[in-house]
DNA sequence: AACTATACGGAACATCGTTCCGTTTATCAC
DNA sequence: GTGATAAACGGAACGATGTTCCGTATAGTT
């Protein structure tokens, strides 16, 4: 075996076949989870993708690891996306539609929110792969509104992001609109600031 | 084999080791679901109360029974919390402490407020039974802030207990306090009613 | 065309929820 | 006490699922 010196480049590429695959698998998960949840059987992952289940593991050795990679495709342009809203309107208001922006990105991901914040060790890594895209760019639109005193200033992103993740996730039998009612209502707490009444 | 003519009374009554068990059932499940979450295997849960499995199906033909046979008893108790609260204390107020009273019983029972949300069928009952218990005691505490004008008037009471719960549910990671933090805020948008900020 | 590293598929293993049934035992009648 | 009987018991058995393992097939190279 040839130690290779960081030279010229790789003696084989990855193989056609291999690419194939794991593109199927992404686009297999993708879909698998959407219609049954994070939770979705390997096996029915592999015979969506045409694959066997020792392809999928081959390639993401833990589960979280095909989470991982199925969501920070669309991950991205929902961080994005508060960049651009944060370009083009006041902070409460682009604290507003990015909320929604947020809402309408886990509602597409059943069960999303609820690997995010499990106690299951499996899924640990995803807070901090999600946090760490999201949170950074919600502050900014934070620090915004604190500093023209329409977002109250003792809110961090991480805690807004995870406490609008929670809410948005809707299940069967949850009443209509209720995911959206009530952040609106955290909205309203929180572009209001009134640090007295946190004392109970 | 005759039969029992609805006459006076059972001709045996339940057998001394069943109430025995049943009772240690109880209070291994309670522990379990405590340490491991409401997903703690039943061999385990028997294991603890020192039963077979079958036993324990024998009482609670569904993981579901067994999960709202443990919770009932603690459940009451914050139930009528609301009743005492709403009595002694400003609907504002007694809102702000109930909450804490939810929050306190939500974070003694790791993962309930994931399966209380669960698409999982197996879990249907559940929230007919929480909601069910606790949103009209709520609801009075609501309605009574509504016509002070202290309560926005378009909030309900299940929205709310829901949106609580999901909040209150803390997990190891959370950052500290990050549950007391938007509960805070979430009664701040509850407490003051602008309707017109609804409108996005 | 032959060779070999790479990747593949699915059997095998472990764990868990749930069902089933042969065995044990508390209670009752005497 | 003693025996009969229904109630209750425990754990094996079954099916589903996550994960590992390894003999086989094959893409890419020579």
């Amino acid at each position: 075996m040839t130690v290779p010196v960081e030279g010229p480049a790789p003696q084989r590429r990855k193989r056609a076949d291999a690419m194939r695959n794991t593109e199927a698998v992404l686009e297999a998960a993708k879909s698998a989870f959407a219609e049954l949840g994070v939770d979705a059987p390997m096996r029915e992952i592999g015979a969506r993708a045409g694959v066997g289940v020792g392809t999928i593991y081959r390639n993401y050795p833990r589960r979280s690891d095909l989470i991982i990679a199925v969501f920070r495709r669309e991950l991205d342009a929902t961080a994005s996306e508060a960049e651009r809203l944060a370009a083009a309107h006041p902070p409460a208001k682009a604290l507003r539609l990015w909320a929604a922006s947020l809402g309408r990105f886990v509602a597409t991901k059943r069960g999303f929110a609820s690997a995010l914040h499990s106690g299951d060790p499996a899924y640990a890594p995803l807070p901090g792969q999600f946090l760490g895209a999201l949170a950074p760019r919600l502050q900014r639109i934070l620090d915004a509104g604190a500093a023209d005193g329409t977002i109250r200033p003792d809110v961090r992103a991480e805690d807004l992001i995870q406490a609008l993740a929670r809410l948005a996730d809707d299940h069967p039998g949850d009443a209509d609109g209720r995911a959206g009612r009530m952040i609106d209502v955290l909205l309203d707490g929180v572009t209001v600031a009134r640090p007295e009444s946190r004392s109970l």
